[in-house]
DNA sequence: TTTGCTGCAGCAACTAGTTGCATAGGTTAG
DNA sequence: CTAACCTATGCAACTAGTTGCTGCAGCAAA
């Protein structure tokens, strides 16, 4: 969530998530903030697992459990506030859908980095073709993988033992 | 599988993954012949549980273990022979990838449908966004989800009653 | 306050998929 | 033919994620 600008946002995600769930007759329960609290606590891309690790147990005070952790999760992407963006080391990886423009990513293979691109062309692409269908689209995710600049330059510039090891 | 055609294949599926296999000094065992076999005897898409539950015991004899499919599958997309393509009902769904146009698809979440699209348009976008990044693509996946025009047909029509119950 | 209803958390058992390990089996060298 | 070497297999144990169940908390009516 780095090189994208910032959008403006008026309702805060709590709030937000509030609005959701009463849309739903549910209620915003302690568990429930707590998760909210905690993945909007930083704006990078996450997965299930560190929240499992510093809400439930292993690691911290248990302020939700395992399920309740996932379930959250699921709400909060029925709530449009996050979305998964891709699958890496055999997790679901998160990111924040609130606040943000529309972007999909360039994930390298050997470093596990997620470079963002703002994804204007590829959505109008998507709306014609679903048009020509009688598709009616609701969202898309797009994992384009390959190798980064970075890994892919040959290792041969000076100051380079500092990379290895 | 269905809509796009078929493109000329010179060289069987196994005869790929034997030369495949060749060039990693593996061998094209009777285990791993099975799987390519089962495969390549239907052109739907797919996942692994059902070459689980034929070859490795539940429904069939015991041609391969549940490992084997699976450590199967992944050098079959290494030699580019299948590819995964979306997730869905909690499976990996894969389809061959040999044989076939570049294609991505269209997931109805109501009725599961995945209708396929040539996408010479989005591949192209992706080279330009990835030569402005220095990113050396390799591939991509593409899940684009809604609901299909059958699904959002209001159900008003005759002969209504054959689809229900 | 009591009775009843409903939503929800946590547990434990489950599924898909992966991995470490011991062993079977094939290939080459002597 | 045998020994050494590897690769590949199957098993069992593991991980991430999901789900059914039970019992509890919060609210509403009486």
């Amino acid at each position: 969530m780095s090189q994208l600008a910032t959008m403006n946002v008026t309702v805060a995600p709590v709030d937000k998530f509030r609005e959701f769930l009463l849309t739903k007759k549910m209620r915003l329960t302690p568990e429930r903030e707590a998760v909210v609290t905690a993945i909007y606590s930083s704006h990078d891309h996450f997965d299930a697992d560190q929240w499992v690790d510093s809400l439930a147990g292993r690691k911290g005070s248990m302020l939700a459990s395992r399920s309740t952790v996932y379930r959250t999760l699921h709400l909060l992407q029925e709530a449009g506030l996050i979305r998964k963006v891709a699958r890496a080391n055999d997790r679901e990886v998160y990111e924040h859908d609130y606040g943000y423009p529309q972007h999909d990513h360039l994930i390298c293979k050997k470093c596990g980095d997620m470079i963002e691109f703002p994804n204007e062309m590829i959505s109008s692409v998507l709306e014609t073709v679903a048009a020509e269908h009688g598709f009616r689209m609701s969202g898309h995710r797009l994992e384009v993988e390959g190798i980064c600049a970075k890994c892919s330059r040959p290792p041969q510039r000076t100051h380079r033992k500092l990379d290895m090891i």
